[in-house]
DNA sequence: ATTGGATGTGTAACCGGTTACCCTTTTTCA
DNA sequence: TGAAAAAGGGTAACCGGTTACACATCCAAT
């Protein structure tokens, strides 16, 4: 590969020179550019982003961090973050987490040794000290790690409880909550709207409320217990679509027909909601837009600009579909 | 941050000393080794990749170009790289081609200036010679390029007759076809598969096959349109998943009851094809396997380890549910 | 005519590591 | 006992860029 050296030498100038072109900064000549031009055009040069990076302090990289890109909420978070960043000329290094704090501490050293010039990351067992130890822009998505970092995150209690006043709409008069994974904020905050629309009605207890794990498997065996020990329910939200997808399971080994016995509504907005049979009702959140945010505002953290916000709560849309 | 020099001042070595205990290399002697390590700890340093790549002309990175991550095959396979990949020590950059020439090679271009060591491509626009000049490890996976590269791929053929093979034994008398993507050439080994099948019936014609996408909307149209030429279908197979999808949806516009009117089968074996109602019937592919063979592949080419065999075909799995 | 700022360009230090090369000391063994 | 080999460790060049600084030239304003 050619380096800069043998641009320069090709044009007959020096590499400062070489440089100032490459860049576009200080003084150039205009027959020295234009040599130069010549010769990288020739040569096919690349500047080497390694030996700028080392230089520049930064990589031109930005870390995503997420607990399982297979966890279809992501995808589509990661191809937002992956466009924009691209757009604005950084590269993405994904990092999957698994939740997991060991995993998550080393990826962030590993981030910081390559010298990139930003994180965005979806955790919730990061600390905020942990983060600022770091000394890196970082964004955080979909959970909140602490109220002074920039965060993009959706209304979620009033998505939770737009989603349950929803199901009461439609007529149902018993309705359960499948809770998201414990210790997440983002299920309290769903669990919290969900408590909120049932809290005047005379049949609610807090056994009406059953725990998942975000996934479904767990939101099967809970389905099960829910509706048995419940089995005038006859609406349920889950606080994900993977979650409720996993209820509609469960109906049916019951024998339960949805939506004509149970009405199922979920929380996201995965693509697959739109994609099975029946098509899932879900309260939807702007994932792509999510993404793209979060890249901005990190890029513009990273670039120093001043900006007026850095913590965004998104509006959620509640999309009718088959299942309700 | 602390550098080098900083540790080798702390325990009163040279900076020479101090990056032979790093990595382990040359004649240390213990009492240095011990001054060094304290000092590493105490200062809590952690050597700078940057700089480490730029010397030794690659970074510990690997890159991994799809067409698209929320296309619902790639999270899994990505998930596989980066898991292989970091428990090798390298860090994976995702990028997302969208199947388009001049992305892919602007891609290979920002890749290797930042110095990877080798990529992962899954591509049907790239050709053998843009690869050779590269002048990088690269291996193939899904999609074959060339048979001399490095090259992941399934027995597309053979499944696809099996999925036909498998439709005839319960008792499917016409069976149609709805091929992936022109041009791709998985698509047309699976076309392939189920033509082998079906040449000897009586009944079969090219009119038996319509074209689709490898996407959910347009095998919705194309099952509408072979539906209506051919109403006595009581088969299809169908590509890959999201076109099987994409017929089950278009059966049920049309009022056919899958699978009782029509069965369906599909193609990959993505996680979407096990949860959706009715669960999907499909060819699996190995997909998390195919992503660790690729990656553990690419890093014995990188590490210039001799190996007997670089082009893998892998078995593939009929796997019965509900759709057929 | 003088001077000071703008313009143009090269030299060399620097970013933070690795390692070739050299020198000294210790060990091994004929 | 002496020479060769092994062990230990420092100096400085190098990877491929960027930029501070020095120096030269040119032009406009005084």
């Amino acid at each position: 590969m050619a380096s800069i050296k043998d641009v320069a030498k090709m044009a007959g100038v020096s590499v400062a020179t070489v440089s100032r072109v490459l860049n576009d900064k200080g003084y150039v000549g205009q027959h020295s550019r234009e040599k130069v031009e010549k010769a990288i055009k020739e040569l096919n040069y690349k500047p080497n982003e390694i030996a700028r990076s080392l230089f520049k302090k930064h990589s031109n990289t930005i870390g995503l961090i997420v607990p399982d890109i297979m966890n279809p909420y992501f995808p589509e978070l990661a191809r937002a973050v992956e466009d924009t960043a691209s757009k604005l000329g950084y590269n993405v290094i994904l990092c999957n987490s698994d939740e997991n704090k060991e995993k998550e501490q080393a990826y962030l050293d590993v981030l910081k040794q390559n010298y990139v010039n930003g994180i965005i990351v979806s955790s919730n067992t990061l600390t905020a000290e942990q983060i600022e130890a770091l000394n890196i822009p970082i964004v955080s998505i979909d959970r909140e790690i602490s109220k002074g970092l920039p965060t993009i995150v959706v209304e979620n209690k009033k998505g939770a409880k737009a989603a349950t006043h929803f199901l009461k709409s439609k007529g149902r008069k018993r309705i359960g909550h499948i809770r998201g994974t414990a210790g997440v904020v983002n299920a309290e905050e769903r669990c919290g709207g969900y408590r909120e629309a049932v809290a005047e009605e005379p049949w609610f207890t807090e056994s009406y409320i059953v725990n998942g794990n975000y996934d479904m498997e767990s939101s099967i065996d809970a389905t099960r217990e829910l509706l048995g020990r419940h089995p005038d329910i006859d609406g349920i939200f889950a606080a994900n679509d993977m979650m409720a997808i996993g209820a509609i399971k469960a109906a049916y080994q019951l024998g339960k027909k949805v939506p004509e016995e149970l009405a199922v509504i979920g929380f996201d907005g995965i693509v697959l909601s739109s994609v099975m049979i029946p098509e899932l009702t879900t309260v939807a959140q702007p994932i792509y837009e999510m993404g793209e945010l979060a890249t901005t505002v990190l890029v513009n953290l990273m670039e120093q600009q001043p900006m007026e916000k850095t913590y965004y709560t998104l509006e959620v849309e509640l999309i009718e579909r088959r299942t309700t």
